[in-house]
DNA sequence: TGACAGCATCAAAATATTTTGATATGTTAT
DNA sequence: ATAACATATCAAAATATTTTGATGCTGTCA
């Protein structure tokens, strides 16, 4: 059993900008720069994508990234001189679980 | 299927003092004051007590109940001149089940 | 009704987070 | 090695949230 931070987790979805970019990751396919490695899970975006798909400067796309990673809702995969993100599911699953578990009885 | 706001419902939960509320309400009963009534979940507990388990002045603990029950986790239910409040799991069953669903595919 | 208990609300202060632009770091291709 | 590109980091500014103390409101009970 991974250890959780639900208040880290929570706080991180709970920021729109956040919340959208979890949204895109689960919703988008890669499609420029080298593909992403074939992980079962969503494929993931890196970091030009995620710019170019909100609209965001680069620094505060990284500042949220690091942010969404620190609280372990996304993984890195660095490919090349790009940097690919994309969801963690096992955390979501857990997180999703001790919630329930630990607030409704 | 009730509507309910991921964003909003995650940011209450990402504040520690707010999470140490839930978890004091998920697991305590009320133990002063007029019984709250048996609605087959938590008992709640009332301003007074939160105050008590948490060390928090009255206003703190105000903010952050109507922050908790805006959200949607916390239902108020006036008795006499207390005021009780108790999770509302529904909302929480229907948030992780959402996470899962819109996160994780 | 008056006194008081419990909670809500308000404005100001304290604190935390987010955004931005500049600069640094690391990778690839020439 | 150098240039070019992708991303990270930093410090300052902008913005948002939380905390506090004061005050207001409502219900209870003498």
């Amino acid at each position: 059993m991974v250890m959780i931070n639900i208040v880290k987790i929570s706080r991180a979805l709970g920021d729109p900008v956040r919340y959208k970019i979890m949204l895109l990751l689960a919703n988008s396919e890669s499609d420029c720069c080298p593909q992403p490695s074939t992980n079962g899970g969503p494929l993931g975006l890196c970091n030009c994508e995620i710019m170019a798909h909100t609209g965001m400067i680069q620094s505060r796309v990284s500042y949220h990234m690091k942010e969404l990673t620190e609280a372990g809702l996304v993984t890195e995969e660095q490919r090349g001189k790009w940097k690919y993100y994309y969801i963690n599911t096992a955390t979501l699953k857990d997180y999703a679980g001790q919630i329930k578990t630990d607030l409704c009885r």
